[in-house]
RNA sequence: UGGGGCGUAGCCAAGUGGUAAGGCAUCGGGUUUUGAUCCCGUGUACCGCAGGUUCGAAUCCUGCCGCCCCAGCCA
């Protein structure tokens, strides 16, 4: 570890605790539940916990939260184990469930009921929300408050041994009802669920609450630091309250830090949930979903996610980080990690009138153009090329330096050609361009030191692959759509293009995330690429200042 | 109008009484057979506002304003 990084108040906090002689070993936990996949929120905490506990020599638990069964599933258990991996974390022998210590906290529950300080509650639902009070009114006490213990016991054991239904009875912790804090309004701590249960089958029909069974879960494993978002603050009191009353071996400290947002998308895993069940996107891996496996079906690279949380910080203060930091960072890693290709998005056909029919050359080209390990590979090259579409402009401004006509241009690696003719269509549109080329600038020999303003990518009309290459754009238009009441009503709904694309030879077989030149980085669509129907995804596009100052152009047109 | 948090440049973020780091973005320029990369340079931040304490305040005090969270038998 460096030490000049600056650290972050949750790092100052164990930092002093270690140097204090506080704790001697930190252990902490990844706590999801089980509903639903992991996003780029999540990465956020997962970096956090196992990154601090990894700094310091510590231990990190995965804890699946699966007190809520109906809502919880082993296809999300799964899924969550296999993004944590990937993302480069292990929690080795460390998994565990809340539900493994449904024994233990069963036990508990009965002691704080001879405590005197658990009583069951025959209010109804509905009843208990009126007896709450609001925000400013405080709450009154139920009837059912002042019962004996021994009634209390023999009601609990009734509850866990089934006899009644949900909703009948809950048990609750005996606090204060006039509490300005909501939650210490005496809280529920079980409640009736006769539905099975992901991990625990159908020994249990009561399951605790999230906060009680959190923080005595964190108690169990000897977590020293339980860090979870802003949102738990208020229930920290409550967490605390429930280590006093019994006092466990173990006493861990709740943190809490803010959560990450990224604009123009969405972290609610029950919008996300929604966007699935609608089939607005393919399914939760859908490279367009910010969760960890859409993005790893996108193509990011578990480093960049890795770094875009390092440089997002960890603070209490609400975020909202643009997308531009997020892309920054894969495109710092591919940048360096990804061989260079050519691929052609929107094909437009050139002849070079005066290249023989029948030859093909082989040109050699660098697979990266900084760093000479990644090797050289051969370009077939005709008198038949596909180039972008883009690439070509018949009125073009000054400062476009492509090709246009009687223009040159530099195909890379490859010759510089001159634009000789435009051929149309009826309709107008431009089909062909007929060019010639200099023989004496073939890439890489020398003969000529010939420049010319622009280099622009080629495929060998022959030798091309097929492909369908999909180019992803943001799945909302308004930057903070987690604000958004109905999501429907911000959806991008041109978020997918799909493009029929011409690949140089070699990406037949492309298995890692290659850079298509000028265009941006690219991979295989781990689900529906196959060998005789490619499908290609883009990652993310390549920086473009040039796009940048059309853009520009055309906004002071308008202004 | 109860309670709990948070407010430093467009977006993040250091800084905890001595005169505002850094990253991303932006805008210039250089190199370049990717308009990429790389390399230089580029910001008058009323440190939410107003008072106060002090030789000196983003840092301490007071008051105000704004934003976020809480009334699940969800997590």
């Amino acid at each position: 570890m460096n030490d000049s990084e600056p650290r972050d108040f949750i790092r100052k906090i164990i930092a002093d605790d270690l140097e204090s002689g506080k704790h001697t070993e930190i252990v902490t936990r990844f706590p999801p539940e089980p509903n639903g996949y992991l996003h780029i929120g999540h990465v956020m905490a997962i970096c956090l916990d196992f990154g601090v506990a990894a700094e310091n020599g510590g231990r990190t638990f995965l804890r699946l939260d699966d007190t809520n069964p109906g809502k919880e599933s082993p296809e999300y258990v799964a899924a969550i184990k296999d993004d944590v991996h990937w993302l480069g974390f292990d929690w080795e022998d460390r998994l565990t469930h809340a539900s493994d210590y449904f024994d233990r906290l069963y036990a508990s529950a009965v002691q704080l009921i001879e405590q005197g300080v658990a009583y069951v509650d025959s209010l109804s639902a509905e009843e208990i929300r009126q007896y709450r009070g609001t925000l400013t009114e405080p709450g009154r006490n139920s009837p059912y408050r002042d019962r004996s213990i021994e009634e209390n016991l023999d009601l609990f054991r009734r509850m866990y041994a089934g006899e009644f239904a949900d909703g009948e009875h809950v048990l609750r912790a005996k606090i204060d009802m006039t509490s300005p804090n909501m939650n210490m309004r005496d809280p529920a701590i079980y409640r009736i669920r006769h539905v099975p249960h992901q991990n625990a089958g159908d020994k249990w029909c009561i399951y605790p609450m999230y906060d009680y069974a959190h923080g005595m879960s964190d108690a169990y494993e000897g977590i020293t630091h339980s860090l979870c978002t802003l949102e738990f603050e208020d229930h920290r009191p409550l967490y605390d309250w429930f280590l006093d009353q019994l006092q466990p071996e173990h006493r861990p400290r709740q943190i809490e830090f803010s959560r990450l947002n990224l604009a123009y998308t969405i972290t609610s895993k029950r919008k996300l949930k929604m966007l699935v069940d609608e089939s607005i996107v393919s399914g939760w891996d859908d490279p367009r979903m910010p969760t960890i496996s859409g993005m790893r079906r996108r193509g990011y690279p578990p480093q960049a996610l890795r770094e875009f949380v390092r440089r997002a910080g960890v603070t209490k203060k609400d975020k909202l980080i643009e997308m531009g930091a997020l892309e920054t960072c894969v495109r710092d890693v591919l940048g360096d990690a990804a061989p260079r290709r050519m691929a052609v998005l929107r094909p437009l056909k050139v002849v070079l009138t005066n290249y023989p029919e029948d030859r093909v050359e082989l040109m050699e080209a660098m697979n990266h153009p900084a760093n000479p390990d990644f090797g050289t590979r051969e370009l077939p090259f005709s008198r038949e090329l596909w180039i972008e579409q883009d690439d070509f402009m018949e009125d073009a401004p000054r400062k476009f330096f492509r090709l246009k006509p009687g223009g040159e241009v530099r195909l890379r690696s490859g010759y510089i050609i001159r634009c000789d003719e435009v051929v149309k269509n009826d309709r107008g549109d431009v089909i062909e361009l007929r060019c010639s080329y200099d023989p004496d600038t073939r890439s890489g020999t020398g003969t000529s030191d010939r420049k010319v303003k622009g280099t622009i990518h080629w495929v060998s009309r022959e030798h091309a692959v097929d492909a369908s290459v999909r180019l992803y754009d943001r799945l909302f238009n308004d930057a903070n759509p987690n604000a958004a009441e109905d999501v429907h009503s911000v959806l991008n709904e041109n978020s997918l293009e799909v493009v029929a694309a011409k690949l140089e030879p070699s990406l037949a077989d492309a298995d890692e995330a290659v850079q298509f030149e000028r265009l941006g980085y690219f991979c295989q669509d781990a689900q529906d690429s196959r060998p005789d129907a490619l499908v290609f995804n883009r990652i993310v596009t390549l920086r473009d200042s040039w796009a940048r100052l059309e853009k520009q152009a055309l906004e002071s047109q308008v202004s």
